[in-house]
RNA sequence: GGGCCAUUAGCUCAGCGGUUAGAGCGCCCGCCUUUUAAGCGGGGCGUCGAUGGUUCGAAUCCAUCAUGGCCCA
């Protein structure tokens, strides 16, 4: 940016402009370098007794200015929260008492001072030196609400996390649960692991994916949907234990509870199972919740969750009778599926495996709000994992807790041929108008005919989880960028 | 995809057929050397989301569109 070329006119605030050009016009800076930063915000907060009258060196955004005449209160917010500066014409001299012409809200600055305490009692710094930092072109959000305007806070999250301490610390919440989640896996004995994010085919859920194409291969790609069978892969090469977080993409609605990239958690643990698995679900959310919120009971959305004592684990079939569906276990094929959907009201012209989901999600998801293991999903929906003692289900769970699915395991499919048989009555779904259906993926088959150990895997939603933690009515109020469609660009 | 709601100053909002569109914060000018949502005096900085329409008169009523939110699929 030319200062000398000012694009000034139309600006919310051009008299910035003109600061700018006469700071540089004094000598100063008004970018800075580097600052040594000796003490934070809190530092100063918390031992301002010790402090009192030794030299700090404090830097942040000006956030509000009280001017006095011959001198003037800022307060600097640092990422540790806010510490008020004293500016006296006799303490920084005329020159530097100049500066603060010169300076707007939303400014960085550098401050050289010694620590004292108002009349009012409160922790401050008597500025010997101020150092501009990082001149702000335009103004910061308003200072007592803050930015309420949704829209706004999402795509331009720089200033929700300006303006709003509560989002600052649910983003800090948010590394917590990962470090959380991180933590009790590395503990367990997991390998955290990166896999690829280009597929040539999307497999190990049922999703539409995102296309995208490599030009000097001319290969059309996708991006992942899941994790899971690279992971898998890993165990046939020998690792035992593996874990990955990482974003996966669908290319599907968007909703307070959909976002088209999310972050996953995905673990796979050899020689173990399902039920391995429903234990370790429930060490992870406890541990993340006991991290991020130092509790394992919380209010979400006004219901009080508790992770605390064992998860209801109930099957399928079970409750989706409890909740006034159809006896599952009494169905024989297709025609009762759709003949139970149509009664409930759902659309029977969809694909079976729709229909399965519909029905569960109709007569008993809404109903799970303490947390629950829904047991034996229909084998249809679960291609990648081991049928259950009655074929027509699977060895599969999902979690779920306040009406919303949070994870999803299986007794993962190590029989190659088995699995072979899955994919083919999945591409039979395929052909029938199923675009969900999983494709049949040689690759995936041919690292199981390599053999690969019976194993538990997990996957768990992290948005979803942070979201009934922090109760955010939202799955994007807990990612810093959710997906927006972009502003047409202002005029100016 | 369907229904409902919102869009007014940089920000948070009021105004809902009738003078020149308002408040607080922010911003600009002046005063003030321990204030803290500092204070005092002065200044309104606007394509009322966009485009059409109804009307003597539209921020306000109607239609369409755009964006966002909520509910449903």
């Amino acid at each position: 940016m030319n200062p000398e070329e000012p694009r000034a006119e139309g600006w919310p605030e051009p008299q910035r402009f003109d600061k700018l050009r006469e700071l540089v016009s004094l000598g100063v800076n008004p970018y800075g370098h580097r600052f040594a930063v000796t003490h934070h915000a809190m530092d100063i907060f918390t031992n301002c007794d010790e402090l009192l009258d030794k030299p700090v060196r404090v830097a942040g955004r000006i956030r509000s200015v009280r001017l006095h005449g011959g001198s003037a209160f800022l307060d600097l917010h640092d990422e540790t929260g806010r510490i008020q500066v004293y500016v006296r014409r006799d303490g920084v001299g005329d020159d530097g008492f100049k500066l603060l012409d010169l300076l707007d809200l939303g400014d960085f600055l550098g401050v050289e001072g010694r620590v004292f305490r108002t009349r009012r009692g409160e922790p401050s710094v008597d500025a010997a030196s101020l150092e501009p930092l990082g001149k702000a072109l335009r103004p910061p959000p308003e200072k007592y609400h803050g930015l309420q305007d949704t829209d706004l806070r999402y795509r331009y999250r720089y200033l929700d996390l300006m303006a709003n301490p509560e989002v600052r610390e649910l983003f800090r919440r948010r590394s917590a649960v990962l470090r959380s989640l991180r933590r009790t896996l590395d503990d367990r004995g997991y390998l955290e692991v990166e896999t690829p994010v280009l597929h040539t085919l999307a497999g190990g859920a049922s999703a539409r994916p995102f296309e995208t194409h490599h030009n000097t291969l001319d290969m059309q790609l996708y991006l992942r949907i899941a994790l899971e069978l690279h992971l898998k892969r890993l165990l046939v090469g020998g690792f035992e234990r593996v874990y990955e977080i990482g974003r996966v993409f669908r290319n599907e609605g968007i909703s307070t509870r959909h976002n088209p990239e999310f972050t996953m958690l995905e673990c796979y643990e050899a020689y173990a199972d399902r039920d391995v698995m429903m234990d370790l679900t429930e060490d992870l959310a406890r541990n993340a919740a006991q991290a991020a919120l130092g509790t394992t009971t919380f209010a979400f959305q006004g219901e009080r969750i508790d992770l605390g004592p064992a998860w209801r684990r109930a099957t399928f079939a079970e409750l989706v009778a409890e909740h006034g569906g159809p006896d599952l276990d009494r169905f024989r094929g297709e025609e009762d599926w759709r003949r139970a959907a149509a009664d409930g009201g759902i659309d029977a012209s969809q694909p079976l495996a729709k229909i399965m989901d519909d029905i569960f999600e109709h007569y008993a998801q809404p109903h799970l709000r303490q947390p629950t293991f829904v047991l034996d999903h229909p084998s249809l929906m679960s291609p990648l994992a081991k049928q259950a003692a009655d074929p027509r289900y699977a060895l599969r769970f999902e979690a779920f807790m306040a009406g919303m699915e949070i994870g999803n395991a299986y007794s993962e499919q190590n029989d190659a041929q088995a699995q072979r048989l899955a994919f083919e009555l999945q591409a039979r779904q395929r052909q029938l108008g199923d675009d969900e259906a999983h494709e049949l993926d040689e690759d995936f088959l041919l690292a199981l005919e390599y053999g690969m150990p019976p194993a538990g895997g997990l996957g768990v939603g992290v948005d979803r989880l942070c979201m009934l933690l922090f109760d955010a009515p939202s799955l994007r109020e807990v990612i810093l960028f959710p997906l927006q469609r972009p502003k047409p660009a202002k005029e100016g």
